[in-house]
DNA sequence: ACGAAAATCACCCATTCGTATGACGACTTG
DNA sequence: CAAGTCGTCATACGAATGGGTGATTTTCGT
């Protein structure tokens, strides 16, 4: 800021010198006023546009954007294969990593329960292991 | 832009007018140039400025998509928890819900080595079932 | 070239899993 | 009411899995 007022100062200085030396004379005043209103409104305008430069550059940026949608079951697949809410909810366990013996006493059924579910789960998935079960259940969107 | 133009237009005129009426005598030239310099100068800037208002505002703008990444395995956490390469590629295919048997074959090896690693696998990863390591493993961003 | 780490394989044993089969009660629907 | 679905439970058996131990061979870094 200092230093722009001081060239400034040095400018009009300067400016105020030549013209006084070889126009004054040559031009009215109105050719010289306008002239010089024209040479610092320009400047002026200059520097303004300068300092909003810099000022666009420090703006900070804020924006979120969504990470992870909120996952919805596909309810058309479900009802495609026939699973009962049950089945599914067995197959959430089975991500997990809990074993049978686990989800039945998270259920409070007998493990023998959770077994058959399971089974019926694995027909209707086409799975032969709880690993695999789980990858179906994935790719059908029937678990995130 | 138009308006601001004929507006500084008429001030011209209108400063041009006053001044030469009236202070034309009284003071030197300079003083009168001085006064037009800084008051455009002025006015230049307060337009400069009032623009880069409006640019601040254009500047706030900001993406920050993150919905894929690529996956890259956690190479950190894989030096931290001693698991080898081979380990690593046996949970794998683990998680693509493949049994013992089949990893063996599609590795070339014995169940009885898969059943080593993975064994040692489960140890480093704290799990005591496959589905669980499958479950460590993502947390741990080991495997996608 | 030596030694450590990794990979390979085997055997054993207990547990878990998957599957089949049958059964019973609650609820819904035609 | 009869049929169907769903959830529950049991038993039984074979396959798969997990855990432990021991051993040999590769691989790799210093």
């Amino acid at each position: 800021m200092l230093l722009y007022g001081s060239l400034g100062g040095v400018l009009i200085a300067l400016l105020k010198y030549i013209e006084y030396q070889h126009f004054v004379r040559a031009y009215p005043a109105e050719i010289y006023g306008g002239a010089l209103a024209l040479i610092f409104a320009a400047l002026g305008l200059w520097f303004g546009l300068r300092s909003a430069k810099a000022k666009e550059v420090v703006v900070l940026k804020e924006v979120r954007v969504r990470h992870d949608e909120p996952f919805v079951v596909d309810v058309a697949k479900l009802e495609e294969l026939a699973i009962t809410p049950r089945e599914l909810e067995i197959l959430g366990l089975i991500a997990e990593g809990l074993s049978n013996r686990e989800i039945g006493e998270r259920l409070f059924v007998s493990e023998n329960t959770v077994k058959t579910h399971s089974s019926r789960l694995f027909q209707k998935l086409g799975a032969s292991r709880r690993t695999q079960a789980v990858q179906r259940g994935k790719e059908l969107e029937l678990i995130p």
